[in-house]
DNA sequence: GTCTATAGAAGGATAGAC
DNA sequence: GTCTATCCTTCTATAGAC
């Protein structure tokens, strides 16, 4: 493969990823990329040989990013507090440069969760749990975090953050309406969401 | 407008609801949504006109549907606690019954936002401050709720009630990975979501 | 590898009979 | 009000020249 047919086929991948994301698979129409990349539509069958694959890889190339984002997590050696800080200043700034990518995923994978299930396969859930409990053993304890009770948390965690940009058009206009700003908006929450959730833990088991 | 007439119009109305809330605007077809009221393709347009106003009639009723669902916790006497308990229960409940309502709505309004306009624009959030700040001021200051609070606030109670619904397709791959079922999952979460949010509400301020 | 031309199918919409 | 037949456009996909 030359260095021309890779210039040509990431022009290709770069411009489907922007009009999926735009218009999603249904309403991404094979002109418009061919357009947005400045070549001939057949030269996408060339590369790609069906809507269907070209869409998949775009696919599985956004899905890989934002799953991406949550790894470090688990890794990075910080207290349980620190981590749902750092959790929510990594995910959340890196949504605001990638603010269709929630909308689009959850809309597709809804549409076909079968594209989902090659990467959700992949994770060990019983690891997950216990590294999280080797590292935070005692903080855990100390908040009677059970397994149990770690998919409604997760869930509240990923949602606080996903969630404003899957409505970003809601609120959007509720926004405008109280002379108020999407990205003030969410820049501060950031802090909001991690003092609230850290918050929330420290006193449940009360 | 016979009976007959009403009858049929109805029924092109739930099919029309039916498909559109399963494909999208973009991936419903007319002729799906005429098979599945038992008629032929060209009484939608005698109806609707278009294929564009059936969706517009379709897409506002489910709005209007979801909306209103918000407006009671604003109206019963109940104490900020009570209300946010009443709150998760009666939303929750709702969308067990309506699962697809949310992933529809947040695409297509992200899809168009225009097509929200005339609903976000009847809200007088002026209104909404006063009454809840006249019926709950003495919370209000006690957990030092300001004005300023609120949007991150309600964003966030609303994101812990719809995101599982519009996230529900990777959620339930996850789930089944993990011998857990949606429907138990969604059950506790009135509970656990009104317990973390009043939590984090009392002891935020300190 | 890239283009033009066009096939082939599908979708929205309308005309006209009953 | 409901149906059949059909128009017209749009879209994916391929054949074939260069």
């Amino acid at each position: 493969m030359t260095e021309s047919d890779r210039q040509t086929e990431d022009r290709i991948f770069d411009s489907a990823m922007e009009v999926f994301l735009e218009k999603g698979m249904d309403g991404a129409r094979m002109q418009d990329i061919a357009n947005h990349a400045g070549i001939n539509k057949s030269l996408l069958h060339y590369y790609y040989r069906s809507k269907d694959r070209l869409f998949s890889a775009v696919f599985e190339k956004i899905a890989t990013n934002l799953f991406a984002k949550f790894a470090p997590v688990f890794d990075v050696n910080k207290s349980l507090e620190d981590k749902i800080r750092f959790f929510f200043d990594e995910h959340i700034g890196f949504l605001q440069k990638n603010r269709r990518l929630p909308g689009f995923l959850l809309n597709e994978i809804n549409r076909n969760p079968a594209r989902l299930r090659n990467f959700i396969s992949e994770i060990d859930f019983e690891r997950v749990w216990t590294m999280l409990y080797t590292q935070h053993s005692d903080d855990l304890k100390k908040y009677n975090i059970t397994r149990e009770k770690l998919p409604q948390l997760m869930t509240t965690i990923v949602s606080m953050s996903v969630f404003p940009f899957a409505a970003r058009g809601i609120l959007e206009e509720i926004f405008e309406q109280m002379d108020m700003n999407f990205d003030d908006f969410i820049e501060e929450r950031k802090k909001f969401a991690a003092d609230f959730v850290i918050t929330a833990l420290k006193n449940m088991n009360q």
